[in-house]
DNA sequence: CTTTGCATCTCGACT
DNA sequence: AGTCGAGGTGCAAAG
């Protein structure tokens, strides 16, 4: 077993690493980091309950618990983008002994909800101070496609004219409102990327809405924006009398040639 | 710096780990590791840059990456649920020096997607093989709630006879199908918390495609069953003549006393 | 606080 | 491999 504890490095900051250590030693360990506000690592095996919107139980396991100073905790297998636990920021992380085993109990309200890991085996507890002031720039989003249309309308069809963006009905916000060459008012649904049939659902409800909103006899159109469709999507576009056109939110060669 | 290696204890499965490690000792461990199995955790000072489905640029800031055998790699800061950056199971990882840096690059096709983690400093390397059997058991999902309505049927109302799960339409699948005491067709919408417009726009959908598919004169009825509706929602059910019945997917009594 | 819809959603099931 | 819908979805913006 070893501790180096204390002492923290100029810019890295290694505040806590304990190898194996005892049920009483990562209680220890882990409630002072949770304390100091660091970022928790935990190997060992364990088993897993949780209650709150659903309930779950997880038999024992090799498993990587994270907890976050923001109050995150995390239960990573050895398999899955997503971990098989979590509990969401926020929430009150507590560190005990219990029967001589360590646990993790974390807490929240709004919704009630309760994650325990019970460990029966401790490989290794870490725990760092971790600083991030950087924000993530991502393109390719559905806000990108906005942008595109609205700085060449063209793109949709000869003639488009934008109103309005995030325009109000009766069930929901329009992404895109506007007119056509012969005055015809049009609703645009955005998606950044190949669309099923919840996209067609959410352009009819739109599009019902507004005929409703304005009690027009004048014709609305609805038009889907997306770099593609699926078949069943296409069908339910037929039914409804509402169209299509294929657009990407970022130009090929911007999406080939980043750096250029 | 401190490195031990190899001899696996017989249960816990400490591997390798290294603190404040150079980029060469880095890129050793974290490919022996990926190629051993083991899954590895590295806390550094890094950028990270993401191309694929959309592209990302992220600055230099401390963060957790962890490495999972299944290919999977989610870079974390010390805050939120979700990964910053992350890679899907199924990628091809490599671990490499480039210009003096140690680098984390995972790659996969279909669609072809890149994540290049860039360490300026690393503080920690870790790897543990972790082995994990056991299944989560979930309860309090759509599916609880569908089989607590084909137990006992008069729940969704007095009269009511399932006659299909999964029925196919030619929008979809419905949930429930079913007849009402009176003989009429009913569609079944089931959700398993709150519903929103799109639940409405779901149920709507299958509705009309089953008016089509049977060309019928008769009625077709459409429920939807959830523990509750947004206002917003119930309006739009109005407007289409679709019901809402109120229903958790749990009993009371199961959610509040699970251990009795 | 709730509502609403996006997301590099992920994931599983089915074709 | 593509389609489709569920999810303890998470998340941010807006009311």
């Amino acid at each position: 077993m070893t501790a180096n504890q204390g002492t923290p490095a100029e810019t890295g900051q290694p505040v806590a690493h304990v190898a194996s250590p005892t049920p009483a030693q990562a209680q220890e360990q882990v409630a002072a980091a949770i304390d100091r506000g660091d970022l928790v690592t935990i190997f060992g095996h364990c088993t897993v309950e949780y209650d709150g919107r659903a309930s779950s139980h997880l038999g024992p396991g090799d498993r990587l618990v994270v907890c976050k100073p923001d109050g995150t905790t995390l239960v990573h297998t050895d398999e899955g983008h997503q971990p098989v636990n979590w509990q969401p920021p926020g929430c009150t992380q507590d560190a005990r002994l219990r029967d001589g085993q360590f646990e993790l109990h974390s807490v929240r309200s709004t919704p009630e909800e309760e994650l325990l890991v019970t460990f029966e085996e401790l490989f290794q507890v870490t725990a760092y101070n971790l600083t991030d002031e950087r924000e993530l720039a991502l393109v390719g989003t559905e806000s990108d496609l906005r942008d595109r249309i609205l700085d060449e309308p063209a793109l949709l069809e000869p003639g488009f004219s934008p109103l309005a963006t995030e325009r109000e009905t009766s069930a929901g916000a329009v992404d895109i409102f506007g007119e056509d060459e012969r005055g015809r008012r049009v609703v645009v649904e955005l998606k950044r990327r190949r669309v099923g049939p919840d996209a067609v659902g959410q352009l009819t409800r739109y599009v019902d809405a507004l005929q409703r909103d304005l009690h027009a006899d004048a014709e609305v159109r609805g038009i889907l924006v997306a770099p593609s469709v699926t078949d069943r999507a296409r069908e339910l576009l037929a039914e409804k009398g509402l169209e299509f056109v294929a657009l990407e939110p970022e130009t090929d060669a911007v999406a080939d040639e980043p750096t250029e």
